[in-house]
DNA sequence: CTGGATCCGAAATGATACTG
DNA sequence: CAGTATCATTTCGGATCCAG
């Protein structure tokens, strides 16, 4: 059932295209994006690549907490997007640059836009995490 | 693999996790909503209570696809965190509506940038994702 | 230097039965 | 109707070893 609208406009100033389908055979490509940036490391590599290409150990040395295995894995399932360009030098020692595709350049915007909006709210968000985490004990 | 357990109590997975069990390292904030929103239905529920208040068999309904515990659990972190407000009306049988609330209004905007974007190079991910899937004699 | 392979624990998710 | 409790399965993430 697809007309689920009974001509209740939504008064949002935002205009969602139509994230949600109603079929449950097909899942709706927001969420497939969102698991695939979801994960931990994904939008650090994806920032750190939007700012110049890098190399395995660069992005290794710049992020410090990851692991070299998710780092390959995360590298890989960008790759395989299209998001993210590999590109192999064969000098010795060997190096490879990892650089952000022109797709996945376009990602930086409403990457950035959800970004400003995590950084502006986040207080508000600690805020009312901690408040319901509390047990009432004023009131 | 088998019941190899090793004493381990049983945990509550029904009780929401510490969300910092010690002095963990300060993560940035993007990263932590991108943890909060990146699971498998928690982009669903806020557009669909970006529409209009939805009761909790309405959401079960909408998505037809999430099971009660998941749909409880999605419904239970973003209240914590002041997305969602729940309300209970007393009556018989008893119903429970959630909507969002002003803070979870105002991720519908870069929530929208994103989903814009994803729609838009949904296929050519999808063809990237499938072309180096193949073993595809490519260059 | 890059990164694949393997093992392990933790977390997410799903299915089902039960309850006020 | 709106959850909760329990269990099983899958996925995620880290540590380590090994290879080109």
């Amino acid at each position: 059932m697809s007309a689920t609208n009974t001509g209740v406009p939504a008064p949002l100033d935002t205009t969602l295209p139509s994230p949600v389908p109603s079929e449950e055979h097909e899942h709706c490509p927001v969420t497939d994006i969102l698991r695939r940036i979801g994960d931990k490391w994904t939008v650090l590599v994806i920032v750190l690549l939007g700012q110049r290409p890098h190399r395995f150990n660069e992005l290794h040395q710049g992020i410090e907490a990851i692991s070299q295995r998710m780092l390959t894995r995360t590298l890989r399932g960008l790759q395989e997007d299209g998001l993210v360009h590999r590109e192999v030098f064969a000098t010795v020692p060997p190096s490879v640059e990892y650089s952000l595709t022109p797709l996945g350049n376009t990602l930086l915007t409403p990457l950035s836009a959800l970004a400003t909006w995590a950084i502006e709210n986040q207080p508000a968000i600690a805020a009312s995490r901690h408040a319901n985490s509390l047990p009432g004990q004023n009131s």
